[in-house]
DNA sequence: CAGATGTATTCATACTTGTCAATATATCGA
DNA sequence: TCGATATATTGACAAGTATGAATACATCTG
């Protein structure tokens, strides 16, 4: 993926300030130590809640708080079996987030000068 | 790199707590609608601050505590240059937020049953 | 149906963070 | 040396967020 690739997906409108936002809203997903330790929880397939909430140092309510998160950014799947959930990285949320660091830690080659028009 | 890689980074007493705030820090660097557009700003080679200042609507001092931030966490280099600051990735800063990014976003085969001792 | 249990939601609170204005610091040019 | 210019720092403030207690909701079991 390159670079127009990404900022074709914003039209006229939003200026592509929504692509930005949205990105900073997945990012964010992962800007918490316990979400990161939720997400090496699921490395090895799915795990229900209350699994996921012996490994860490948290409550209930926080524990949903942040699977929400991690669902609603797309990057974990829950599966409701009666009274329990149960969640997994999304293959697809995964291969999404992929895409869109790749995209931000690459570097193209050029000559490298810098284009100001007042320092060099 | 596998979980263990990481994992062993951490010795006895932080805990390991330490890799994961250490993590975080990375992760929230890139957690700003501002400084993703710094970063794309850097794509392609060295710029220096008065031209990326131009790129956002920002004032001096807010783009100055960006690029701290950018620079403080690896990703970002700078060079001075007499009054000029002139900044570009860090290949090895780039390289670092790569690994980690594939730790927390890998998944591992395996049976997949939930090892919950209550639900199924 | 009634209690127990797993999860989600609401609310309040402490903490973090992005922002700008004002100011400080450093360097250049005349 | 003195003013201009580029960047960094400080201080204040509004907005966002992680947390737990209390409570609501849903589902199971007897």
């Amino acid at each position: 993926m390159n670079t127009s690739d990404r900022i074709s997906v914003d039209l006229q409108e939003g200026v592509d300030t929504m692509s930005y936002k949205e990105d900073v809203r997945m990012i964010k997903a992962l800007a918490d130590e316990n979400r990161l330790r939720i997400l090496e929880c699921l490395h090895h397939g799915e795990k229900c809640a209350c699994v996921i909430l012996e490994e860490l140092s948290i409550t209930q309510s926080t524990l949903s708080h942040h699977m929400k998160l991690l669902c609603d950014c797309g990057l974990v799947d829950s599966r409701k079996d009666g009274r329990w959930m149960h969640y997994s990285i999304s293959e697809e949320g995964k291969n999404r987030f992929k895409d869109m660091f790749s995209h931000y830690l690459e570097t193209i080659d050029s000559d490298g000068g810098c284009s100001c028009d007042k320092c060099e």
